[in-house]
DNA sequence: TATCATTTGTTCGTATGTATC
DNA sequence: CGATACATACGAACAAATGAT
């Protein structure tokens, strides 16, 4: 019956033979697990073993516990919310994908300087001199919660005054204002992942065990000269992102 | 000293105390934290409670830890690898950016069937039959690795007897062999990331704490007809993903 | 090669706190 | 309020990997 014999530790063995049961369907998405007292029952072994099988489960995402209830089977596929990170342009107006997205508070406006990471992405060493603008945004639909940042090098505002006076112009503006002042724009966008850090798990309000999705998007202008840089980041659990793709012939572009 | 009194969980604040030692560069990247015995003395908790601060931190991909040596600071923004997700074309040539990527096993081909999820994204139901390739490939230039899965619908092979022949043929030949028989081609693309499935973990060699980006690419032909789905999983650890998008004008995408 | 000390991994037992119903 | 269920914490013992003797 619910016997262990396999490789590995016990813990391992027991969290093996849970997962197997959830993929056979005996414990279906949203429902709940044997409580501990029943998992120690059924597989003889010690609480501590049941709770690393639990916690090894809950750190592949796939159960979620609520403290006094009881484990339940988490329905995984469910990325409510796709960001559309395709941009586009009707005369001088741009729209990005998340122009719907509603402020949760006023944006936060403060200077900074290049860190190793930004400072490579904007082709600027380190510690050059930057205004900073993050807002943190919500999909009034769905409730999700993302991060943006916009990172503007003092020479770029240097070329569009209305920059300087208001670094909290929106991104659509931005680009606009960055188009009126002879660019010609075109876009890099590197994605990366993780897991958050505890602030972000907090403000992004990221479950158990989900990574966030990292953006890092530059504006290149004239000669592919990079302008600002702006991040995204939200909670995988919610969001995804999407990119329209079309074949163009191949132009050099720097790595990044 | 080293006397706790913060709020939260014994264990937590031990591991906030470490957390920011870290940050503070009391430990710095690569170097080994003290053992738990010496963590143990200098917080004054029994040592399920350093371990418990320790598998927090782990579980962020803030250290490292060896069997038998010891736990050691993670340098973590070290993505090796950018993956450029951009198709280029030269006359009848097309041109992904992991055509480089060498194949680290004969390509798998099989039948199966559409899910709910690739139902959905091929415009089809659930059920539809569909050839399937799965090949494991590997940036020879830091041993990345990355899963490549194609699926290809009866209804798109019957459109181009090659593809219905030999479905292990290598996706630029695809796109080259669809837009020989008529369509236009555009792509879009998903991006999610989520903690890797035990088998992933193993295939993809993904040290702990590491999420895996998971790519779904439509092909849409004329009429924006979805064609064939490509899925790419790799670790978030070694690999990111890079984008170049244009201003086109707007242009309605079917919601995906 | 073999042994040993160090360090992390696993497993048991037990007691108490706290959230949910 | 009590019953149930998960969370935290301590103690103890043995297993397994590592590196040096």
């Amino acid at each position: 019956m619910g016997e262990i014999q396999r490789p590995g530790a016990l813990y391992q063995q027991v969290a093996a033979e849970i997962r197997s049961s959830i993929a056979a369907g005996e414990y279906k998405p949203g429902a709940p697990l044997p409580s501990e007292a029943q998992l120690i029952e059924r597989y003889k072994v010690s609480r501590p073993t049941v709770r690393k099988a639990i916690a090894a489960l809950r750190a592949e995402g796939l159960i979620e516990v609520i403290h006094g209830k009881g484990s339940y089977v988490r329905a995984l596929p469910a990325p409510a919310v796709t960001i559309e990170r395709t941009i586009t342009r009707s005369g001088k107006t741009f729209r990005t994908g998340h122009h719907a997205w509603q402020q949760v508070e006023e944006p936060a406006i403060y200077r900074t300087k290049t860190t190793a990471a930004t400072g490579a992405l904007l082709g600027l060493g380190e510690g050059e001199a930057l205004f900073g603008v993050d807002r943190l945004l919500t999909d009034p639909d769905t409730g999700t919660r993302a991060l943006h940042r916009v990172l503007i090098p003092f020479a770029t505002a240097d070329q569009a005054e209305q920059l300087a006076q208001a670094p909290d112009t929106e991104p659509e503006q931005i680009y606009a204002i960055l188009t009126a002042a002879g660019h010609k724009l075109t876009w890099h966008e590197s994605v990366s992942a993780r897991m958050p850090l505890p602030d972000e798990r907090s403000t992004l309000d990221t479950p158990d065990a989900t990574p966030i999705l990292h953006t890092a998007r530059v504006t290149l202008g004239n000669e592919d000269c990079p302008l600002i840089l702006e991040e995204l980041r939200a909670s995988a659990d919610r969001a995804q992102l999407g990119y329209r793709i079309t074949a163009d012939s191949p132009r050099q572009l720097r790595a990044v």
